[in-house]
DNA sequence: GCCAACGTTGGC
DNA sequence: GCCAACGTTGGC
């Protein structure tokens, strides 16, 4: 299947760009998703080799600001089995696991990052999700968007 | 910090 | 199954 592209949002005060950049690997798990319909993605649809727009959002300026891969597909967050972690769910059990990750490794840092408000205005991207439905945090995005505001991004400077 | 949007929970 | 109450997200 040919790969698809997808839009994962962080808080960078939590877990930036950098921060995967930096990270073992520079590869984490992306954990934590607790909306059922991102869960879905998250198990369903989402495959090792997909492209992952980064974008952080609580930022000023919220903005798209690199891109990451997918290396490992679903898997149960074991967080959610942790009752220490604020992510414990007590509805989950392992053998009915009611939330999922993803690892997913960093891939370019853009060279400028491109604010919300640029793609709000940009031709070819009034479609995307994250300007009709901007709460949720793993969304699909259309490849010629995907490409679009890689090429705003410019090259990667890492 | 405010608050609109909206997803989830739970009483009925 | 409806819907009010509540909690969270995230732009501003």
């Amino acid at each position: 299947m040919a790969k698809q592209h997808w839009l994962m949002k962080s808080e960078p005060d939590v877990f930036s760009i950098d921060d995967l950049a930096a990270a073992p690997g520079q590869t984490t798990m992306w954990e934590g998703v607790r909306n059922f319909q991102a869960r879905n993605l998250l198990r369903d649809e989402i495959k090792r080799g997909d492209l992952v727009l980064y974008y952080h959002s609580n930022a000023d300026p919220p903005a798209a600001v690199g891109t990451a891969e997918v290396v490992r597909e679903a898997y149960p967050d074991p967080t959610q089995f942790d009752k220490r972690s604020k992510y414990f769910d007590d509805k989950a059990t392992r053998t009915s696991p009611r939330w999922f990750a993803v690892d997913i490794k960093w891939a370019s840092t853009f060279a400028r990052p491109v604010p919300l408000d640029e793609i709000r205005n940009h031709p070819g991207l009034q479609d995307m999700v994250l300007l009709k439905r901007s709460r949720l945090s793993v969304q699909p995005v259309p490849p010629a968007a995907f490409n679009i505001i890689n090429k705003l991004g410019g090259k990667a400077t890492r």
